[in-house]
DNA sequence: TAGTGGTCTAGACCACGGT
DNA sequence: CCGTGGTCTAGACCACTAG
């Protein structure tokens, strides 16, 4: 039942009951669960803040709606629509995931006279089972950005520390798309099909100054989608 | 205004207004948009409706809500679009280029009860040979551009004809990435090893009063590069 | 025809942020 | 304090699906 009294919105706590529901396999996949007005009956609720709570399971992946027939679990893979560079943690927050991050590798190098410190980390979130999504390789001067390599970036985000241990605002991103083939590192990550390709963006980030910030490469997953809207004229 | 006996429903009127007065720089990037109980009088709807409506949009990352000050725009525009969506004729002619189309299927075909003319064109540079860089394929509803299956694309612009025959100007472009395999068409055409990824992006233009102009799906050669500018904050 | 989800109204009270 | 977004109620009518 539910607490009316409760911090915690009817919506969120209807959330958490049909959620667990679901993966405690009360309702197999494909299967219907109780209608809306069943449900708004059952924790006498209004049918709106059901729907909410159903809604935010849609989103989730965790349910389909189908009109004149009802709501069926659906577990399918969810797809992130991520079309924008900075903001993985905060996307993700947002969303009521918890973002996960781990280290691959750590290098300082030098490249061109110039001194950087080099990080992979496979990227996710965490739900029943670790899911990665990216894999990302950052390139940071450290003439620009001193001691950055002294940070533990499997639980901090790396945008969040430029701008508020070094006050150094991301601007503008040239970036390029392209596809790769998998690798031995890639299907052991994203568990994928080693004959599928993937999309590889790899990117510049530059501060309100101009000065170049970060070189950035990133490996989404296949089941991440990237997407984006703009105008032409 | 918002027609209440349209069939299309009101919250989703109100997020297509909405996001074309963001897109179109009404409201600039950070700058508040009107406050729910505003924009519920100004269009003599409920807030109900109007949330469901703002509710999408922070979806799909145009806007941020912070509560107690108000919704913000959250725009992480692209400001170059992709190089030949809507004027690779023009964006080849401006480089004294010599564009090239090679129409390659023409078919008249009907989608959930819409009927399309849909063509696929080579299309590329002649400079000492042909090279082909990309493979177009449009779907072209015939409702809104009758009689646009008696054009010659193989000298025209697409995106010509519509504005000049039509008076319909292209706005905004939802558009997805994505990486594909090549295929038989694609290595006979660009001319690849059949092993090399492949890049293919999926979009659909919307004009400025919103309606679907145009579905189109692009792979691109080896030899393109898929680059364009962005911000982050 | 009965039941489902999809949309919408006209209210209400609350928590948060800035004055 | 007032205005903002966040939650919720108790209805209503519609469109879709299936028996």
């Amino acid at each position: 039942m539910l607490n009316k009294n409760d911090i915690i919105p009817l919506y969120m706590q209807l959330q958490r009951i049909l959620k667990e529901d679901i993966l405690k396999g009360k309702y197999l996949q494909d299967e219907l669960i109780p209608s809306e007005t069943q449900l708004s009956k059952k924790y006498d609720i209004t049918r709106t803040t059901v729907r909410k709570a159903i809604a935010n399971l849609v989103d989730e992946g965790l349910l389909r709606r189908e009109h004149g027939k009802g709501t069926f679990v659906s577990l399918r893979q969810v797809n992130y629509s991520i079309w924008n560079f900075g903001g993985f943690t905060d996307f993700l927050r947002k969303k009521n995931k918890s973002p996960i991050s781990k280290v691959l590798e750590e290098e300082i190098m030098t490249i061109k006279g110039r001194s950087y410190y080099k990080i992979v980390r496979a990227r996710g979130v965490m739900e029943d089972a670790i899911e990665f999504l990216t894999i990302d390789t950052s390139f940071l001067p450290l003439d620009l950005l001193p001691g950055i390599d002294q940070n533990d970036f499997s639980t901090k985000s790396i945008y969040n520390t430029i701008k508020k241990d070094y006050q150094i605002t991301p601007g503008n991103v040239e970036l390029g798309v392209y596809p790769m083939m998998g690798n031995e590192r890639t299907v052991e990550i994203f568990d994928h099909d080693l004959q599928t390709p993937l999309l590889n963006v790899k990117g510049t980030v530059f501060s309100d100054t101009g000065q170049e910030i970060e070189k950035v490469s990133i490996i989404y997953s296949p089941n991440v989608e990237f997407k984006m809207t703009t105008r032409v004229d």
